[in-house]
DNA sequence: CGAATAGTGTCTGTGAGACAGTATTTA
DNA sequence: TAAATACTGTCTCACAGACACTATTCG
């Protein structure tokens, strides 16, 4: 369990004669999903991608290559409020959804010495980045769809992160109720089918609508959206029918394959 | 993203001037299931019980407490085989399930210094452990009931690493096939019954043998063992009457909570 | 009217859940 | 023969899945 025999008792604890880490950075995938009207003023369902944000970096290592966002840990925080700390620097938010996930830990993963990174997903909803995409493509801080992402060369192994998360987050967007994250308090079913089918392309459910709806089959998960007076709310801002709105109701069904 | 602007390219980098960690543990939370003849000599299901691995700190700081086994990361390995390694050198066995969970960054969590703990669970099948007990209480590394375990006062916060790392094994249980690591290659139902209960004993199902073997109920996880001549297997070391084999067919069923 | 989205009617099959009953071997 | 474990028969109900059909509003 020691590193050496220097700290064998509080009184001869000095300094560790052995190397330690050069340092601990978290690192963060921030993802958002964009919707862009298809249609300028004909009420139809936007266009959404899913899309992440990444910075191109102004300093030897990997100078001028896009990376994640991120930085080095203090002392007095813990990773965790390091990368809240950085992704209120970064991107200007705070209260998102913010989850760690990994470690990476390769030797010579990072050419300043040894490195062991934190990874974390944040998932934001693109109303909270509305200042950030002015900037738009001349900035060193962009939005980019996860598919030329993929396909990017990223400073140190942030590729290998990057296809990381996004494992983490198709998973969990199946299996909890992240899918709030990416949408209103209250919302359709049509959207929400919309914004997993964005994180995870190969999600068909034709009839969706059917099985949400369906009696208590999805575990009390959504319950129809009602005003004071308890009546039904609709909305028919993506629609010319109105359509029915829900809302999670927060409880979070436990999965089993055994039964 | 840089800690300082010393670091601002390769020829003038030379040693950070800020705080760098102090260390970078592997700690591992090793589980097994033991399981004990209730009647001796008699063809009854044993009783089994989820324990874990502590071992006896020698040293301050905790000196004299109960510790997970673990030790510092060389430059050279990732924090995968560093815990990897351990677990070769505290409990002899290599080749066992070892999953990364956490990481834990809690100022002042370690009176050494500002150490990184990286926490793994281990799944070890009793019958490699066999050495490991004879030594039993006397012993500096000891196999403690999770009940007990979580009662005691561990060293640094290996509490809360110890409730983590039971949290994800439970949910695991259910959501993956690791049952797997607890049981021989072939087993009965009841058996996969049992080992499910011993960790997570809210899991009942009455009619568990039903909802297993009804058609292609549980997609294809279980398949029936079959000897050569591709007769049925049939095994009654647990029961009178002799019981169907079963084996994990290896694939992993995606659970989803929308259908 | 056609397009676009929101839902419903209806049928079929199959699994979940309950629970009592049967099967096989051992002490 | 009683105990212990391993199944099986049978019934009911609800949901999954398919797919065509209706509903509502906009342009």
């Amino acid at each position: 369990m020691e590193p050496n025999n220097e700290l064998e008792n509080e009184s001869n604890y000095t300094a560790s004669n052995y190397r330690t880490p050069d340092g601990a950075p978290s690192d963060i995938v921030i993802f958002t999903i964009t919707s862009e009207e298809k249609a300028p003023g004909k009420k139809t369902m936007p266009a959404r991608e899913l899309q992440l944000l990444l910075i191109r970096r102004k300093r030897w290592p990997f100078e001028g290559q896009w990376a994640l966002p991120g930085g080095f840990c203090d002392e007095d925080e813990s990773v965790y409020d390091c990368a809240k700390r950085e992704l209120l620097e970064e991107t200007g938010v705070a209260d998102v959804h913010l989850e760690y996930f990994n470690v990476y830990s390769k030797p010579k993963r990072d050419p300043r010495g040894w490195i062991i990174s934190h990874a974390f997903l944040a998932l934001v909803n693109e109303r909270y980045l509305a200042g950030r995409r002015a900037q738009d493509d001349a900035a060193d801080v962009r939005l980019f769809p996860v598919s030329e992402a993929l396909a990017m060369d990223l400073a140190f192994d942030h590729g290998d992160i990057v296809r990381d998360a996004l494992e983490k987050v198709r998973v969990k967007m199946l299996t909890t109720t992240i899918a709030k994250q990416f949408l209103p308090a209250e919302f359709t079913i049509g959207e929400l089918y919309q914004v997993i089918r964005t994180v995870v392309p190969d999600f068909e459910e034709p009839n969706f609508i059917r099985k949400m709806t369906s009696t208590q089959s999805r575990e009390g998960i959504l319950e129809p959206a009602r005003d004071e007076n308890g009546a039904l709310k609709r909305s028919n801002r993506y629609s010319q029918r109105a359509a029915q709105l829900y809302r999670f109701t927060g409880c979070e069904p436990k999965l089993s394959i055994y039964g």
